[in-house]
DNA sequence: TTGAAAGCGCTAACAC
DNA sequence: GTGTTAGCGCTTTCAA
């Protein structure tokens, strides 16, 4: 255990690989030969190397080498996400790291917040890095600009939102259907003021969802109220408070379709501010960690986060295989899980 | 909106300086400086350059760049967690993005699952792409396989749990100390047979908060039964399964300490497939998102998670500014919001 | 203000 | 089996 050299002053530059053939009284080729594993390297000389590597502390630059190798793979991904911390981000950014990990490739991932602007930003910094391919979030509504990506060989694959202005591999899930059967559980349960609380209105999964709700209305013939439905809200607290203006309303609604899981997370805390949590029946869109802990259990329509991030990182190292086939677009079918808020009766 | 090529079949290869140069009819080294923004450049130069460079695609190949650069840095830094789907981590990851961010550096993120090997290939595999630093929760008892690479000029810094083998700069959560308070304070309420649940014992954070369990006993006289302590359990599902048979028991606790997230979420599904969640008391290690609208909202241990990060990089990017000074220990205090669960009277 | 030449660490191609 | 040479895309150095 050696602590001396502790202050993260450099002791030494890094190894070369030409350092290596120095010490071992070799050649560079022979060293390149050795630390990649070829064939035709007598056992002597390769232990030599070995040996002057594990001196030097010689770690390859596999960077460099991707500039030179043929192909010229980083194995390496970038992956843009609407923010890394949120439960829904981060479980998608496993299944992709999962799947990644056994093609030896590692992930670069980056939280866009919305904005289209980052989105650009980021997307510019992993290609500058040259990244093999982008697992992509989109948060614009206009991803026409990586089309010379896609053309450079970038491989592309959108995941959770559609992307505008430019065709590739895709996949989401079951949003308006997810939402319609959401909002037909609590029609069933004899709601017709059914409220429903979404983020911001440009998201792709929002206008899916609002779709799905508004369907469900329809056919069976609630006329849409527009008070009741409530968009913008991008964290719990904005929800809350955008929800308990409306419970304050005589004509509160009986039933609220939260269509996201922040959202979700607001609309439970606007209930319980006015001790509504067993009267106001709620279905939420995403799952919750602990749903089935809350008061009441929470009734949610889950998505398939593991599908979706194995899909996505599938499509993508096929593409990084050569497939050159048309765009795919995949769905991932939702689930109603009923756990007790969202089977609360009307009156 | 050109959708023709969609098929991801490279219509090119990759444009570069040389060819934006050829394009433009200047040199390689004219090139390099528009696109670097250097001065001396002639308004009308750059401006053919810049045209050529928009015209061909052209994407600088930083990494090609960082080669040669003096310094050699390729803004780019690792980040090691125990599982990037845990809010912990990925609460982790997203602050230490931030302080990335602003200086334009990205981030690679990969779990380790506790898997003192995966610590190891994925150093190596960062490692190989040259990042600039290290920010790692170590899974393994030894780090000092590390040391090299601090020799070799990669900065280092560890969060949430502290080395062995290897001096660096390390943040860590006051672990024993909020142990202690959350143990203390369900002695106040009464408790004398109060559980301990935790994760693989281990963990550096599992072993310092179990001291400070034990220590809030000893402090009270009050005999340490080691039937009480359940450690192992990585997982809700299996910290739910050890629990329900201690519950089960005639001696049961009147009250747990959940040292961690997951053990605390399999904790409360033990109490309530029991019915005791309202007699049983629990204080868990860890926020969990919307515990306060939980049944009973959970009296939890916070740690300042965003501290955390960020004091861990800001520590990072000091180092790779030059900061030679010894290696710093860094606590970020913990805190015990008191919801529900943890003031549950002993009978 | 511009450019030619060298070289970063490595692999490819081709000798011997 | 082993080594030499060129060159990946870029920055540095130095000259014009």
């Amino acid at each position: 255990m050696s602590l001396e050299n502790s202050t993260h002053r450099p002791l030494r530059v890094r190894a070369t690989m030409r350092d290596v053939a120095d010490l071992s009284g070799t050649s560079l080729k022979t060293v390149s030969r050795v630390i990649n594993g070829e064939e035709n390297v007598a056992q002597d000389t390769a232990e030599k190397v070995r040996q002057a590597a594990e001196r030097l502390g010689y770690r390859p630059n596999f960077s460099a080498g991707s500039l030179r190798r043929s192909g010229g793979k980083t194995k390496t991904i970038g992956l843009l996400l609407e923010n890394i911390a949120n439960p829904f981000s981060s479980s998608l950014h496993r299944a992709i790291e999962e799947i990644a990990r056994k093609h030896e490739v590692i992930v670069l991932a980056g939280s866009l917040d919305e904005d289209p602007e980052r989105e650009r930003e980021l997307t510019e910094a992993f290609v500058s890095r040259r990244v093999d391919g982008l697992i992509v979030v989109p948060a614009g509504d206009d991803q026409s600009y990586l089309q010379s990506e896609i053309d450079s060989g970038t491989a592309l694959v959108f995941v959770d939102r559609a992307p505008t202005g430019v065709a590739a591999d895709t996949v989401v899930s079951t949003n308006a259907k997810g939402a319609h059967e959401a909002t037909m559980h609590l029609i069933h349960h004899g709601h017709t003021k059914i409220a429903y609380l979404g983020d911001y209105a440009t998201i792709y999964t929002g206008a899916e969802r609002l779709e799905g709700y508004k369907r469900a209305l329809k056919e069976n013939k609630i006329a849409y109220n527009p008070d009741y439905v409530l968009q913008g809200y991008h964290s719990p607290e904005e929800a809350e408070i955008a929800l308990r203006a409306l419970l304050n309303r005589p004509d509160r609604p009986t039933a609220i379709f939260a269509s996201q899981n922040l959202v979700t997370i607001g609309a439970l805390r606007a209930l319980h501010h006015s001790n509504l949590q067993h009267r106001v029946a709620l279905v939420g869109f995403d799952e919750i960690p602990g749903a089935d802990l809350f008061d009441p259990p929470v009734t949610l329509v889950a998505q398939d986060v593991l599908a979706m991030g194995e899909a996505a990182a599938n499509l993508l190292f096929s593409r990084l295989n050569g497939d050159t086939s048309a765009p795919k677009h995949v769905e991932i079918p939702t689930t109603l899980n009923l756990r007790g808020s969202g089977e609360i009766p009307a009156k």
